[in-house]
DNA sequence: ATCCTATCCTGGCTGC
DNA sequence: TGCAGCCAGGATAGGA
């Protein structure tokens, strides 16, 4: 499930491709995919404008538009579960799935690829505002060891809901949540304002390097689902401890890693590294 | 404030 | 082998 390593490995990939070109047009397959105010209009937008940046926020791909040198609004795109993004060429076929595409100069397009059909490539006038309600970067300078701990104190929540909550913190997913609280010894239902100091500390760490390391290998990948735009791979699957490991061996301790039901999420621990809290 | 459930979707898996 | 039914899962809306 593309999380934040996976889309920012998507946003390096397609950035060479994407930027300073125009686009010329878009082809809309699924017009939920564009949003809710059409197909047509979507095409107005982005017709005649100029990819200037290809950057990431949280799990979105946000592609910077402008015309004539000003700001034109910006494309998100939301991969969702499934959704893909290929820069292909121009004459390309549809592919089995593809949802939108934007044809853009130089003989390329951009393509938009999601088989559930969950994913979104919708224009907004103004990014910040679009997505005002996202919590920090986990890799920004907001935050902190002294960020978390104080939210944590704030809410009383389980810690694994509360990490998912992307108003808390933008970026993780079902996967990276439950690597980093088996890395930081924490369990999933752990109460939130119940997290001692160190453990915060730890905990901080700990999304810190497993984001990090999942980047450095361009995330993770299983099944039919997610690829790198090129159709590689990423390898950080080979580095779970957890995740999708249930009936196998921890790797910390040898003790028999689990799999749980979270908040209507499937969740993977060890009992012996990752404590029950008193009150579950 | 927090939690729970349903919704959106389809391919793949399970079990009969 | 065939097929119905269930499951995964990010985000969001609405109800408890």
């Amino acid at each position: 499930m593309p999380e934040l390593p996976e889309v920012e490995t998507v946003a390096r990939l397609v950035r060479p491709d994407l930027e300073g070109r125009r686009v010329r047009g878009a082809h809309v397959w699924w017009p939920r995919t564009v949003g809710e105010s059409g197909e047509e209009a979507f095409a107005r937008r982005v017709t005649g404008a100029r990819i200037a940046t290809v950057g990431r926020r949280a799990k979105y791909v946000v592609l910077a538009l402008e015309r004539g040198g000003r700001p034109a609004g910006e494309l998100l795109v939301h991969l969702r579960m499934t959704g893909r993004l290929h820069v292909v060429p121009s004459t390309a076929e549809p592919a089995p799935y593809e949802r939108a595409r934007l044809d853009l100069e130089g003989r390329r397009a951009l393509s938009f690829v999601d088989v559930r059909k969950f994913g979104r490539m919708t224009w907004v006038a103004d990014v910040r505002e679009a997505l005002a309600e996202l919590g920090p970067e986990p890799l920004g300078p907001e935050f902190t060891v002294a960020w978390l701990r104080r939210g944590l104190r704030e809410r009383r929540r389980q810690l694994k809901p509360l990490l998912l909550d992307q108003t808390f913190l933008a970026g993780l997913g079902n996967i990276y949540v439950d690597e980093a609280l088996h890395r930081a010894r924490l369990h999933p239902l752990q109460s939130s304002e119940r997290v001692a100091a160190p453990a915060a500390a730890r905990l901080h760490a700990e999304i810190q390097a497993t984001l990090r390391e999942a980047i450095e290998r361009e995330g993770s990948s299983f099944d039919t689902f997610y690829r790198t735009p090129e159709g590689q791979p990423g390898s950080y699957q080979h580095q779970f401890r957890v995740y999708g490991r249930q009936g196998q061996a921890c790797k910390a301790c040898g003790a028999t890693v689990v799999k749980i039901v979270v908040g209507q999420r499937g969740t993977h621990l060890c009992r012996r590294c990752q404590r029950a809290p008193r009150r579950a």
